[in-house]
DNA sequence: CTATTTTACCGGCAGATTCCCGGGGCGGCC
DNA sequence: GGCCGCCCCGGGAATCTGCCGGTAAAATAG
């Protein structure tokens, strides 16, 4: 899988936004919007793009308390955690990690007490190091050319 | 802004798949495709829904290396870290919290000098703890009704 | 309790977009 | 030269979007 600048441009583009029309991406990128249709179809069908999001505001949902939560996992059992990580989608993201802290997970809450009873549950399966989210920078751009 | 529970479906739909169209959407919800297109539309208008994006995966693109980095940042001169975000895309995401650390960023680069490269940048700021990421749960749901 | 306004929905139509063809230009290979 | 694969273009049918008026139920006012 290799790809060329104008696949570049369209990652790019629909990055950006990705609800454009192929005939407007193909006008961006300077291609016919057959080209681009099935330039973008094969970026889809090798894996490149997994698929298209929308993302919502999480303040405008109710979803005033974001944080950042470290777990330090004790043993090999992860299945408690993966189970935990299907029924609660106020985890919005886990990475497993070197170090100390195995998994940091990313949490959204409505409210203290809320975050609090989730970080309970997670404290269930090993010591945690929480911190609360002041901002974060709307990183609407993804991965450019290296 | 109060969003009622055919909102929701909305939501979880178009945070599933991002470019449905608008008549299938109105098929998953219950709805006609102009109602839905309506809702659509208040949504991004409130806010709500603040953009659609492609989802790249990053090993395809040659990013086979991801790192969270804390970042300790003495003072409260917050513009070089700014620059440094504009600057250099693979910084993915940058959360400022509270604790020791005062930022938590999410950086890709495509080799282990590589990421040497971009850590030092930033020690160049603060102090920084650097964790590699072993795998990351695909986070392609977002916020669901609390 | 009735009248009016507001809200949310539907259907339909014009225009735009997507999907699916066939065909052309170009470089590599026999 | 001749063939083949690759990538691109253009055209037409099917589909989707954007916009309109019209309707019914809920909210508001009197």
């Amino acid at each position: 899988m290799n790809l060329d600048t104008t696949d570049w441009s369209i990652l790019t583009e629909l990055q950006r936004d990705g609800r454009i029309a192929l005939t407007e991406l193909g006008r961006r990128v300077n291609l016919s919007a057959s080209a681009v249709t099935e330039r973008v179809r094969r970026l889809e069908a090798e894996g490149v793009i997994t698929g298209y999001r929308a993302d919502v505001d999480l303040m405008k949902v109710g979803l005033a308390v974001l944080a950042v939560v470290r777990l330090k996992y004790p043993g090999s059992r992860h299945e408690p955690l993966h189970r935990l990580l299907e029924e609660r989608p106020e985890i919005l993201e886990c990475l497993r990690t070197t170090g100390d802290d195995c998994y940091t997970l990313k949490v959204a809450a409505t409210s203290m007490p809320h975050l609090e009873r989730l970080v309970d549950e997670l404290a269930g399966l090993g010591s945690t190091t929480t911190n609360i989210v002041y901002s974060q920078t709307l990183s609407y751009r993804g991965p450019q050319a290296p």
